[in-house]
DNA sequence: ACTAACTCTCAGGTTTCTTTCAGATAAAGC
DNA sequence: GCTTTATCTGAAAGAAACCTGAGAGTTAGT
């Protein structure tokens, strides 16, 4: 089996540095470009499977790279990040096909969700399903839905985020900066307190619904979600 | 089999020979610099397959540190190593890409465990399985989870790291001074009466399970744990 | 513009863990 | 058998980790 190759495309270090030591982590092949005209050299390399694209670049704008890479015979799909205050119609019409677009700052494992969301809409071979099976958690990533044996629950974004990451890494202790690292904002500055308290909201819905208490704390160390007793 | 090799970055001679010392008997090949600068020079001579990083050294922060080695193209995971009152502060993204982090003051069985997790996350070859099989005690080092002839056992973190110490040199007899030294912390200047009191927790808690004591005294000497009979 | 939902912080309350210590118990030596 | 020394264990103080409710501030929806 071959990694799916994920070409990266911002001009901000930190940002490029971040998702491509995420991504790889994910298990993607990476490569990297700081600007459209290295985007464009890049791809007649090695072709990505999917680009992640920041809209504002130094050299051109979202429009003009994708042009530029679909006329070369592109066909990957993009994943555009953009600012959240680079208004929503400047990117209508660019998510045509498979493409999708994520706000900055965004978190990574969010990151992860989309790209595994895109690969799935493209038909990609190596894609992760949609519906993660762990035990009385099911979560349907294409519907947003979550069911806890068998019962649908409503939760809000960021406790959707906690559990699909609680629930991915099943039956192994994640601590709370791994998780305050993966599920919020990269640029989130608060302390691990918020994982506590979501953690408590997330109980407070799923818990009386399943028969076990299926977040445990492992005092000093983390939570884990266990699929099975 | 090639050893694994670590590269230890801290400005503090005891820490550094405290751990070079210790994981150099663990079986790593280890390799020492006490600024941002020499454990820059140290990576292009002999590429670690880790790095303990501690994020406050007298040239340069951990940050810019882990930045210069990136773009050496050094790929290798980072343990880093933070004060306790630094923890709060800035250390988001620190687990990102199978990073880590470990408060001072340390334990030494805990540095160990540490690297071994990230090794094993990174799918290093040499990795240690997560999976510690010693005849009735099994521990998953994943789910920090005990089990005792096949019954789950709960334990407090320092009987967590107790019994896994005790087990991780099964047959082999260890003095309270050499448990005192690898399961508590380094700065601890208490007595040894306090491993006494937690192989007497230890034992409330498992022997009642097991068909025989799994913990021996060996009087004036110190515990052993016996894989078989 | 109003309402509802959501995010985040904080602090009080609760539970669990750590450490010390002293008396009880057991082993070894004489 | 008696003494000495090492080890075991229960109690208790204090610390640390965790949980949760309330509220302020923000965003999203009608």
């Amino acid at each position: 089996m071959t990694k799916t190759r994920v070409l990266i495309v911002d001009d901000e270090p930190n940002i490029r540095d971040l998702l491509a030591t995420s991504l790889r982590f994910a298990g993607f092949d990476i490569q990297t470009a700081a600007n459209g005209t290295a985007a464009v050299n890049a791809v007649t390399k090695s072709e990505p499977d999917i680009i992640l694209l920041d809209v504002m670049l130094p050299d051109m704008n979202g429009f003009s790279v994708t042009k530029k890479l679909r006329t070369a015979g592109i066909q990957a799909p993009i994943l555009f990040l953009t600012a959240r205050d680079e208004v929503e119609d400047k990117i209508t019409g660019l998510t045509v096909g498979g493409d999708d677009y994520l706000t900055k700052p965004f978190s990574l494992d969010e990151v992860v969700a989309r790209i595994q969301a895109i690969l799935r809409r493209t038909k990609s071979a190596d894609a992760e399903p949609a519906v993660i099976d762990a035990g009385p958690v099911v979560i349907n990533q294409d519907a947003h839905e979550v069911s806890v044996e068998g019962t649908l629950v409503d939760l809000s974004p960021t406790e959707y985020k906690l559990l699909r990451f609680l629930v991915m890494n099943a039956d192994r202790v994640l601590t709370k900066a791994q998780i305050l690292d993966h599920v919020w904002e990269y640029d989130f500055n608060g302390d691990m307190g918020i994982v506590e308290s979501y953690v408590s909201y997330l109980r407070k819905k799923i818990d009386p619904i399943s028969s076990r208490p299926l977040i445990q704390t492992k005092r000093g160390v983390g939570y884990i979600y266990k699929k099975n007793d």
